[in-house]
DNA sequence: CTGAAAGCGCTTACAG
DNA sequence: CTGAAAGCGCTTACAG
């Protein structure tokens, strides 16, 4: 009612531009063998009439589906939820459309991995956000067309984008260390297999650096698991706290579960930093909130870097292998302080 | 290399099966006209070969997109990651797609709605989180064919799904007010215009109701505003506790305000709950870390019935109009107690 | 209950 | 630089 009930087609932008319908599709594509004063007419013709190609027609016609899929482990996450949006906004301004898919657990992976050709005419690219492959997934992967990048984790062969983990856990740890500090708990990634993702190993791969440098050797009673979770890490605080020499530091690998740890300790009767020091990677927004020191990183920066170079690969019919390690830097607010004695 | 490198066709299980494609295509879609000795020799044909139909050929040929688009006004955002995970979850099973779309501001929000008779073939049905409509946008939202569901929320003649935003305001006041408290300050939604989400004005008509029962007078200066953020929640708490008669309890109508103002109080040297109570309303993952009492919603609850609704809707070739407020409820922790004096 | 055929609205060689 | 025509892989009246 009161507008067109029907969408206009090529067909009727063509009419009123005086041209056949493949001069439209290839003016309003912005391909290049067209006349300037063609390409005119016939982009005043689709903006009269509010043309927009019906975007199922298109995908069919020209085989791609002009559509970007993200995998992600846990949608509702703040990681997760950060990294797609980086995703979404150049997405978005490129043209392309995402498609969101939850991956949650291995049972899932394993299928979405295995369905990979069935998704080959539904997106033209895939990003992979904190999902940890089998080497069989990431072989099946790099055979097929898509263009894929890894968030999170690197594999050979695979493009990925991640922040410095590294760096990151050494920032964290040294900060610690020119405390004073020499009994550093770390709280990683899951309790029954801590290095089963990328992220959780390369950051105690960080903390393990900083302590040798010191001299020091790492306490295997130190390591805990924290599953990510707030739930986790709380336990995990509890179960090093409760060690006949617990430590003057802990040194969470994210702010979720290092505000978990902090809780514990409060909920203790400890004094954070005084008692104990506390230290996280992320700068969650809510960090702040409890004076937290932590490494930031920009997870929307790595959603934005994948797309790009998913779209670059995209538009230039290329395959181009890419890595990058975003550069992270450390906050310091209240929850860390000098070590007693 | 290895599987073939073509994806089947419909034509292809037809030959299998030794039926027509049509054939094929009823079978497959479950449409009832199928013999079931026919439908079986197909599914058998078609598991064998692997196939899954093109869905952009499916969406051209039927002229329906199998897909529901959801808009968020900050996908970022704890609350709308949430709801967008339920949505998700649903829509995952009934085998529908999910295009996500960021509508952040006035401006791309008016765009979308301009242009959402182009989201006619890409998306068959719509839900809305968090998104303020003007109400010729709502003119336009049920003039077109789309099925709309909104989240948060309401207006005449579209569906919607909400928590009972002003039983969930009087949850928190009444449990203040129970605790001896009389002065209690609200930080609400915008600061230069909290009434302009409708959760906000809803929640403080909650807070409002709740303090009458109690022949309580509202104070203009306990309402503030803190643009459901950190920061804003930051500035409106300082406002608050410089006031000559300050407040001896925060309400905020969000976690993450609530624990912005809990961080205010600490760093000012107050007591928490003995000089200042605060709740907030989420149940936010995070809330435990910092022992906030507050009212638990279920935001991916909000989804799932949105995407139910609409796949029902879908499915049935029908257009109800459904409203439903979710339940809430007190978790009482630590950031509130009784009183002074 | 099943099949032959038209058609969904585009894109892309192919020719000119 | 432009057009006529085939074709992308399905679904859906229509007829039987």
């Amino acid at each position: 009612m009161g507008t067109n009930d029907q969408n206009p087609r090529i067909e009727d932008v063509a009419r009123a531009a005086g041209v056949s319908v493949a001069t439209v599709s290839r003016a309003l594509r912005g391909l290049d063998n067209v006349a300037t004063s063609t390409r005119e007419k016939v982009q005043a013709a689709a903006d009269e009439l509010g043309y927009r190609a019906h975007p199922a027609a298109a995908k069919l016609a020209a085989g791609s589906s002009h559509t970007i899929g993200v995998a992600v482990a846990n949608i509702a996450g703040w990681y997760c939820a950060q990294v797609v949006g980086g995703v979404e906004a150049v997405l978005a301004e490129s043209g392309y459309e995402v498609l969101v898919v939850g991956v949650a657990g291995a049972e899932a992976r394993r299928r979405f991995i295995a369905d990979i050709d069935r998704m080959h005419h539904r997106v033209d690219g895939l990003v992979l956000v904190d999902i940890r492959l089998e080497h069989d997934e990431v072989e099946r992967l790099r055979e097929s067309e898509l263009r894929v990048v890894t968030i999170g984790n690197s594999y050979p062969g695979l493009s990925s984008v991640r922040p410095d983990d590294i760096s990151a856990a050494r920032l964290a740890v040294d900060h610690l260390l020119a405390l004073g500090h020499r009994r550093i708990a770390l709280i990683e990634g899951m309790r029954d297999d801590p290095m089963r993702t990328e992220v959780s190993w390369r950051r105690r791969e960080g903390y393990t650096q900083s302590l040798t440098r010191y001299g020091i050797v790492v306490d295997p009673d130190l390591l805990e698991g924290g599953d990510f979770s707030v739930i986790g890490a709380q336990e995990a605080t509890h179960r090093l706290l409760d060690l006949i020499e617990p430590p003057t530091a802990i040194f969470a690998i994210s702010d979720e579960m290092a505000m978990g740890a902090r809780g514990v300790a409060v909920e203790r009767g400890l004094n954070v930093p005084e008692d104990l020091s506390i230290v996280g990677i992320d700068d969650h927004p809510l960090a702040q909130t409890v004076a937290l020191t932590t490494v930031r990183q920009d997870p929307p920066a790595s959603g934005a870097t994948a797309a790009r170079w998913i779209v670059e690969d995209l538009q230039n019919d290329q395959c181009v292998l890419s890595t990058q390690e975003l550069e992270t830097e450390l906050v310091v607010r209240s929850t860390t302080g000098l070590a007693k004695r």
